[in-house]
RNA sequence: GCGCCCGUAGCUCAGUCGGAUAGAGCAGCCGCCUCCUAAGCGGCAGGUCACAGGUUCGAAUCCUGUCGGGCGCACCA
């Protein structure tokens, strides 16, 4: 809400006072064009029923008690619209003095993303749960949040396990660190081929599958497994992630989150070992009143095995994370691209490096794709019913950022079967494509490399963002690298148009600060309109985890500017230029390009996208 | 069978928690660089907002139902 609106909202309510009636809280709304005014309010349909008079009329008397704020020039009833003129000279010297960062919340975030599993290389459905869950940290981070990022590595499971088994199956050495194969890339292969072989052997590969399991949950295999996750490391940096902590699966078990995550389900009444009928000699959980509408409510955590199920341990690790219980012990694993360190847990690491807990969030949100809901609820309700006040706190607090899939082409993904694409193919091939239009755009272009990849991921993170996530989206190469239209490289385009303007100022040693903005008009203000949005959109973004709201909202900023940048007045000629305006427009205008570009390039990074100075 | 999600222009999608003539991009057609980057801009054409009821001054948006599509519902992960 920019500080406009909210003065209005003050004032519209000021004016409706002498009628005698609350009218809560008052909805202002940008005017569509064409239509007069600048700032409108339905409020008076609201009022009508109760007053029992028309709108417009109760319009026309809200405007005849309306005392405009500060940058306001008047009110006009437009119909039964209240609609406000802007002084377009007062708001734009506003919106150029620039937008307060969010207030700070003294509230954690814990973002869990990524958690691929460490048996393969990453592929484009990986792609939108990394582009996503790092969008989604940018934006709360933004809005003042303390954000911090896991990423689980499930190194117990039957995945990492078959990988590794089939390099001894086929009898195969893993390549050292400067062989020209990716060791993802190279695990991944066996991986897909040890899928065949099962047709024919079956037996032994299932035994030995086992065993290597058995070796991972001794830790065995722990020094191959990292060299797998420092190889996808490789990938989630190039596409501009880093993380905080990554958590094995191994360490949740080792630190007793498993057994203590039961031992306080086990207290509740809502968990049971059944001496008899279907469920006996398991520990089952009765979740009837937290997913209500369910035929069989009866959840099994321990099977009469003994073994505990998936969910169980990510019970536990979420109990962690809330701060129920303590125990990882850190290391740390990598120095990532921007300086951070990123650790991991390690069962000879220590407790508190640096004063660190990398638990106890406040607020719990999980990226994890759509067919992961049920699951997610059982470990909202375990929460709930962990019997202490954090975890019912906790249990509201926690969200399942569900995703929809990435289908190839039309069809589904499967890493099992090989028919996937990988990302480090993908942002080559849109690095590739980037160059070539560079070079044909911008021969004498300066870092047409760094351009180029800052293009390609730009071009591939938007069409990950730019739609909700509950869409499934079809990966086809010339939409996803798509260079113009509605895409990155259009935002970035309009960015590096702003910054060429104020480049050649720089050099001509013209600055803002003799900006006359009584020069300024209407053409002017519907730019720095939408400049105004960036606060409440990011806001609203954070609110809803919805980093598309973003996307959209720079497409919007960056058409606004190229209108501005294009416009042509009556006789058909270019009416906005800035640097050869007359001095005092001039100043002011290029403020106002100041502002498009300094906004532009926060809407992109609250999506982890370069915003290039030229292109 | 039960639950969740989706159905808006030929295609891919937005649509400001119920408001003003439903907007973009791609595809098609027509224009615009003696002018700060044409990866751009302007225009034309294209929609019974799946369907039927209901609530409301007002519905793409909320409620109910129907149809169509996707996903989930194991002592798997």
């Amino acid at each position: 809400m920019s500080d406009v609106k909210h003065a209005l909202r003050t004032a519209f309510a000021a004016a409706t006072k002498h009628l005698g009636i609350d009218p809560g809280e008052i909805p202002v709304q940008e005017v569509p064009a064409g239509k007069p005014g600048d700032y409108g309010t339905p409020l008076a349909f609201a009022l009508a029923k109760a007053l029992r008079k028309n709108p417009a009329e109760i319009a026309a008397s809200i405007v005849a008690a309306f005392e405009p704020p500060e940058g306001v020039l008047r009110a006009e009833a437009v119909g039964p619209y209240i609609n406000v003129f802007l002084d377009p000279g007062a708001f734009v010297a506003g919106i150029a003095a620039g937008a307060p960062d969010a207030e700070p919340r003294d509230r954690k975030v814990i973002v869990e993303h990524t958690s691929v599993n460490p048996n393969k290389e990453a592929h484009v459905g990986h792609l939108r749960n990394i582009v996503l869950g790092d969008a989604v940290a940018r934006i709360l981070r933004a809005d003042g949040y303390q954000v911090e990022v896991q990423n689980y590595i499930d190194d117990t499971g039957r995945q990492a396990a078959e990988s590794l088994f089939a390099a001894q199956y086929f009898a195969q050495t893993p390549p050292g660190e400067d062989a020209s194969e990716k060791l993802d890339h190279w695990y991944g292969r066996l991986y897909v081929q040890l899928g065949e072989a099962k047709e024919t052997d079956a037996e032994a590969i299932e035994t030995g599958v086992r065993d290597t399991m058995h070796r991972l949950e001794a830790g065995e295999l722990r020094r191959e497994v990292e060299r797998i996750v420092h190889a996808q490391l490789e990938t989630f940096w190039s596409l501009g992630a880093e993380y905080d902590l990554l958590v094995w699966e191994s360490d949740v078990v080792d630190s007793g989150f498993l057994a203590r995550g039961l031992e306080v389900l086990e207290a509740s009444p809502y968990v049971s070992k059944p001496t008899d009928g279907k469920y006996q000699g398991a520990l089952v959980m009765d979740v009837a009143e937290f997913i209500p509408g369910l035929e069989e409510s009866t959840v099994v955590l321990v099977r009469s095995d003994g073994n505990a199920v998936y969910v169980a341990k990510d019970i536990g690790y979420h109990y962690w994370k809330v701060g129920i219980f303590e125990g990882l012990a850190y290391a740390p694993f990598a120095d990532q691209p921007t300086g951070s360190t990123l650790w991991t847990s390690h069962p000879a690491g220590e407790a508190h490096p640096v004063g660190q807990t990398f638990a106890h969030g406040q607020e719990i949100v999980n990226v994890i794709d759509v067919r992961q809901s049920h699951p997610q609820t059982l470990v909202r309700a375990a929460l709930a019913l962990s019997g202490t006040p954090e975890g019912q706190e906790a249990s509201r607090n926690t969200k399942h950022l569900a995703y929809e899939v990435v289908t190839l082409e039309g069809q589904a993904m499967s890493g099992r079967k090989g028919v996937t694409l990988a990302i480090d193919h993908v942002l080559e091939e849109a690095t590739r494509r980037a160059a070539a239009v560079v070079a044909e755009k911008n021969p004498d272009l300066e870092d047409a490399e760094t351009v180029a990849r800052q293009v390609g991921l730009g071009a591939m993170r938007f069409a990950m963002l730019k739609s909700e996530a509950k869409r499934i989206i079809d990966f086809r190469w010339d939409q996803a690298l798509n260079l113009q239209g509605d895409s990155a490289p259009y935002v970035q385009y309009a960015h590096a148009r702003a910054a060429s303007i104020l480049r050649a100022a720089g050099e001509a040693g013209v600055d803002a600060t003799a900006a006359d903005w009584a020069t300024l008009g209407p053409l002017e203000l519907t730019v720095a309109q939408q400049i105004a949005r960036l606060p409440e959109v990011r806001a609203q973004a954070a609110r809803e985890l919805a980093p598309h709201l973003i996307a959209q909202y720079a497409l919007d900023l960056a058409t606004a500017w190229n209108a501005y940048y294009n416009h042509r007045g009556e006789d058909g000629k270019p009416d906005t230029p800035v640097l050869r305006a007359e001095p005092g427009l001039r100043e002011a205008r290029l403020a106002l390009v100041a502002a498009v570009k300094r906004t532009l390039a926060d809407a992109l990074a609250l999506l982890g996208i370069d915003a290039p100075e030229a292109m």
